[in-house]
DNA sequence: CATAAAATTTAGTTAAGACTAAATATATTT
DNA sequence: AAATATATTTAGTCTTAACTAAATTTTATG
């Protein structure tokens, strides 16, 4: 029932790459995960022959979590965000500086270090990029917002979630100004580069698409 | 540079096995391990290969550290001890939890992260057990402490450090009263089964040789 | 729709770190 | 000083989780 941090990447990885409905690729986990495609396969049929079964899992199509897959992919997930969240808040880390710290931590900590320090947070629902948190019972909220990438000039919006762990491009986005929280308004858009131009406070700032899909926001 | 989780603990444990000066034996290791003895064998061999070697082995003569062992057993049992502080200081763990969640988090926390809990600590020379805490540039304080077990009647001290894991006894321990800080008179001594009876606040106490090694005290 | 390209799987290795059984070396008794 | 008991090492296996090279399947392209 408890499972390696190999395993526990895995798990993480492939929910993150089903979040949309569809089965997460060897090529994409391998990537994900740095690790070659035939170990990936290897680790994907062996999830797949536990008992019961991690994930679900077809031949040349792909893997999808079991709810059981699922669970443990969630359990991963709250120790990852309530870490990042209580680094920032009790140890004084930035938001670019969390991700790699907690992608340790989250395998070795106990229920009860994890209910520990929800409690001392207060139970927070999102992470230090706005990110939802799974409940104790490890049910992912649902999340009602859009990426920026799909909105027109015009719109008026507030950053929810900052989609990305590399922490140059999360620098370079506190540097503008793109945090959780913030209103936007989109001034302009180009359908050549998808660029958006968009107003944060006084700054107005292009956007390419490589930053709009990774925010989400909520339209006003 | 980087050991893996075995590694660190081996080291660690070879570290309080020769603190009184003398080699380590395969048994002992194993026992305090919970590894069979082959198997420290064997890994004793490959940390006396490394280069630079971590461990001075002689066959069936015991095991040292050199130097660099050292370091790296004292950078991994400062973590311990720190984290073990920041546990009981910040999320209200009690001195019988806290060693095996410290257990597991102390090789996966970035040096980063050390710093950060020590600077928020106020920089503490104890963990919550009295110990030591080896500092920043991995020097072990020395110790002036002796054991319980060396006194005998008419004499005063006081409880510096209690050198044990086991939770039971630790909750045995502070029912008694018998706390880093607390002040204690030898009134007893049975040289047949080396009990003492001590008297600590209002209550008189016998305690067992297997007690009184483990409860080191600084004479008044 | 045939062929080339890309994705995936199979087959075979490797390394770390554990284990048991058997052999050998050291320590303790008689 | 043997004989026995204890401690330690050697030899051989196992599991986990990686890897590369080669084979196969699926997808894309002319
Ligand atoms: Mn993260
Ligand atoms: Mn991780
Ligand atoms: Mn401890
Ligand atoms: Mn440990």
């Amino acid at each position: 029932m408890k499972q390696s941090t190999s395993i526990q990447d895995y798990l993480k990885r492939i929910y993150e790459l089903t979040e949309d409905g569809s089965p997460a690729s060897t090529n994409d986990l391998a990537r994900e995960l740095n690790i070659s495609a035939p170990s990936v396969t290897g680790m994907i049929q062996k999830l797949a022959a536990e008992k019961p079964a991690l994930v679900e899992y077809q031949k040349h199509q792909g893997v999808m979590l079991t709810p059981i897959g699922k669970k443990a992919a969630l359990e991963v997930i709250r120790h990852h965000r309530l870490l990042e969240v209580w680094l920032v808040q009790t140890l004084g880390y930035s938001w670019d500086e969390v991700h790699e710290e907690a992608e340790r931590l989250e395998h070795v900590i106990s229920e009860d270090f994890e209910r520990r320090i929800a409690a001392a947070l207060g139970h927070p629902t999102r992470d230090p990029h706005g990110e939802l948190i799974p409940t104790a019972d490890l049910k992912m909220p649902v999340d009602d917002s859009t990426p920026l990438s799909a909105l027109r000039p015009n719109q008026f919006a507030t950053i929810q979630r900052v989609n990305a762990q590399d922490p140059n491009l999360l620098r370079h986005l506190v540097g503008l100004g793109l945090t959780p929280g913030i209103q936007i308004e989109v001034m302009e858009y180009s359908s050549f580069d998808n660029n958006l131009t968009v107003k944060a406070g006084q700054k107005i700032i292009v956007l390419g698409l490589n930053i709009t899909t990774k925010i989400f926001v909520e339209i006003k």
